[in-house]
DNA sequence: CGAGTTTGACCAGCGC
DNA sequence: GCGCTGGTCAAACTCG
């Protein structure tokens, strides 16, 4: 949900996170996997591999967009508690901007907590919802994303321009968020359960969840499969509404939330809870790597593959120098990003822009 | 006519 | 208990 909810002791207490102060001051500072972290131990626990010294996390060119929660905007907390803190590339070969990777951790409000404490993350606000507020997200990004004189509006414009521009998501990646409720997702499955989880009297059932932090004009990005929207609401502190989305199997209870930054309306902030039980309806990929094993099976880590996106650099004036990265991003990830640049950046039309994002497992194959 | 979207209402969880 | 917020439902509506 949001910042304001305690930390989920049986969270903590399960988890081999470390939830101790310093942690928490490198997420306030959207850096979690620092070279210290043992980043690739904690994703491996959820079957993400990271290796060390091959292409390098999300394969980027050239360093990274500093897109902290903080600096940016990104909301920090979700209402699930799905914390949020981001990277990108900044555009271009400039090896000395910043890096910082994004982090999306799920059920943790320790992080969250210690996000939301940030006072331009908790100020409150009394703008007006979403749908009363006109113009009010205004600013540069309010002209690239078309911002909505009402919701009904915004969401027809992005589809449209889902549709004609599927191909210019600009900035792409993903961190696995990890779930407490991944325990719960072994006892619990289907539609049947979600109604039965409104009962009174029993907690709704959570599903793993998959954030990604998306720069892009479009809201609702293509990525394979089919989703019908079921509602719509407005986000506190926000102009932007966030749409939420069920796939279109009725065998499947994939959900998935879609929200634009309201500090950054150029950022797209997508979350995915659940996994997908049957195959996507398209979307050939090149140069995915197979890894289905590795994410449709959660309970089951492999020691797979963890596909790293690429990412399109861009400018930020928030950076750090790429020395302060992990090594194992350091590698191959700056290296390549001078070269051939451009040509990774682009994602090739027809190609879902989450099939480089979102491990086979979670799509629907 | 079926599939998908919109939107107001409802419910649950949380903080005060 | 109350108010706030996120999440979901479901009827009405739109679109192809």
């Amino acid at each position: 949900m949001d910042g304001k909810r305690k930390a989920d002791p049986e969270f903590i207490a399960d988890s081999s996170w470390e939830l101790g102060g310093e942690d928490v001051e490198n997420l306030n500072h959207g850096y979690l996997f620092g070279s210290d972290y043992k980043e690739s131990s904690i994703l491996s626990e959820f079957g993400w591999n990271i290796p060390t010294e091959s292409s390098g996390v999300c394969g980027c060119d050239g360093g990274f967009v500093d897109l902290d929660p903080i600096e940016s905007g990104l909301p920090v907390s979700s209402a699930d508690g799905c914390v949020l803190a981001g990277t990108t590339a900044p555009r271009g070969d400039d090896t000395s901007r910043s890096l910082e990777p994004m982090v999306a951790v799920e059920e943790n409000a320790t992080f969250a907590s210690a996000l939301a404490s940030n006072p331009s993350m908790s100020s409150s606000s009394s703008e007006d919802p979403a749908e009363k507020s006109t113009a009010s997200g205004g600013s540069s990004a309010a002209a690239a994303a078309n911002p909505p004189a009402d919701a009904a509006s915004y969401n027809r414009t992005a589809k449209v321009n889902a549709e004609k521009r599927s191909c210019r998501v600009r900035t792409v990646f993903a961190v696995y968020s990890v779930v407490r409720s991944i325990k719960l997702c072994t006892q619990v499955g289907g539609r049947e359960i979600r109604s039965k989880a409104k009962k009174k009297g029993q907690k709704r059932i959570r599903q793993p969840r998959f954030a990604f932090v998306t720069k892009s004009e479009i809201d609702h990005l293509e990525d394979g499969y089919r989703w019908r929207k079921y509602g719509q609401k407005a986000v506190k502190n926000s102009p932007f509404p966030r749409s939420y989305y069920r796939c279109t199997n009725s065998k499947c209870m994939v959900k998935k939330r879609v929200e634009r930054s309201s500090e950054d309306p150029s950022v797209v902030i997508t979350t995915y809870e659940g996994q997908h039980s049957h195959h996507s309806v398209g979307f050939p990929r090149s140069g995915l790597v197979s890894q289905e094993a590795a994410f449709a099976s959660p309970m089951a880590p492999s020691n797979s593959q963890f596909y790293y996106p690429r990412l399109q650099t861009y400018p930020h004036e928030n950076s750090l120098s790429i020395s302060q990265l992990p090594p194992s991003i350091q590698g191959k990830g700056g290296e390549s990003g001078h070269k051939g640049q451009e040509a990774s950046l682009q994602p090739s039309v027809g190609e879902g822009l989450l099939g480089d994002i979102v491990p086979p497992g979670m799509r629907n194959g």
